[in-house]
DNA sequence: GTGGTCTAGACCACA
DNA sequence: GTGGTCTAGACCACA
């Protein structure tokens, strides 16, 4: 369900939480959709029960999940489902701020990042 | 000269390795260029010497700089200069795969994400 | 330095929360005061670092106590010190409801209360 | 009928057990007084009936209630109705303790304490 | 079944 | 030295 690269040097939880964090603002974790339990995400990934609750601590505390008591946690109703574009596209930034970064580092231009874009984009699915 | 974020959950010594192998990769950083001095490079970042110390090691194990006794430390000849388009594209992988992920949960389609790279790059220098 | 009832019910990273919180708004912890070490508070008070550093993160992220890396927290500058009168108050008025709902469901009236309020402050020493 | 905070870290079983204590304890429940059944408290206060069952379950096992088979609980006879002053007091000391702790720590002296007290009183049914 | 709290202890980043 | 992250696992409150 959601994509953890344990040794990428940002934190799981952190990697979790934005991932959460934008398929709600997509709308693909729309209002009131139950999330997985602490144990069975836990276990699906292979990382641990805290970790995990950590994570959704973090998303009750800036509003974007629910807590139920004795019941799975929910995507939070109002803000949150399917932003408009803009605001979507702000989630995007640091990553575009990072490809960027390391273009011109590496002394590529625009064509061809973008033509690193697509083709790598093409191949998604692999 | 190198741009750290303290706050992205990546470590800095992390942050400013991967730069100065990218410019090492590009030839940005020409081989026998000197890089500063390891107080230089933290007073300038704000950072602790002892991060720095570590970032350079770190390369001169992989081979990406050179040690010299007394003198300052140089970025190395050899394999590292201006690395092959398809080398150098090697380098922005993870970034590009980063950004795809987060288009994807953002539900963005492939021209949506390619304007919004555009016209961060148009920016860039804000 | 601070008192923790484990039994009362009232989860410990609360307890020590809360206590925190109201000594820096009396200015009791006045501003850029270190804190103790999450190592040294969990010592003392024979708890887990976890649980402590749990405290830390909350306060942070109230604004209460600053982040120093390397070094210990600090309690943080602005809103924080020496809060006037009526704002201490509000911090106050849990306790004062649980008192108030304690006397009432006892039967004892305001005198009482009040009485035994003052007693209780006499000995709080002991 | 009770007063319950579900978000003040104290198990809502232990908050309702403690004020049925008291209103014996004070003769508020006079002895032979029929308590709520299950269901309907658990209705008033949206609780769970588990934790109604188990405040009962608690109260009973110190003596507080009675079970009567068919018929809802009473408050028990003996030594719980109307308690001499000494005895109820020793039911607010923990409250006391909290409250003298707060004042503390937020720098108020003990007529601070006594004002802010008798005023919460008196606006107390607000 | 759900999440909440806490412990004991490892290893890492940073000063 | 400091705090940050993570694991493994216990026990509790609540549905």
């Amino acid at each position: 369900m959601f994509i953890l690269k344990p040794h990428s040097g940002v934190p799981i939880y952190r990697q979790l939480a934005e991932q959460i964090r934008r398929m709600a603002a997509s709308g693909q974790l729309a209002p009131a959709t139950e999330l997985p339990s602490i144990r069975e995400l836990a276990l699906k990934h292979a990382i641990n029960p805290m970790t995990v609750s950590k994570v959704y601590n973090l998303l009750e505390s800036e509003g974007v999940l629910e807590r139920n008591r004795g019941k799975p946690m929910t995507v939070a109703a109002r803000p949150h489902s399917q932003s408009p574009l803009s605001k979507r596209l702000d989630e995007l930034e640091p990553h575009l701020e990072n490809l960027i970064l390391a273009g011109r580092q590496l002394e590529l231009d625009a064509d061809e990042l973008v033509d690193a874009l697509r083709s790598k984009w093409e191949n998604k699915d692999d």
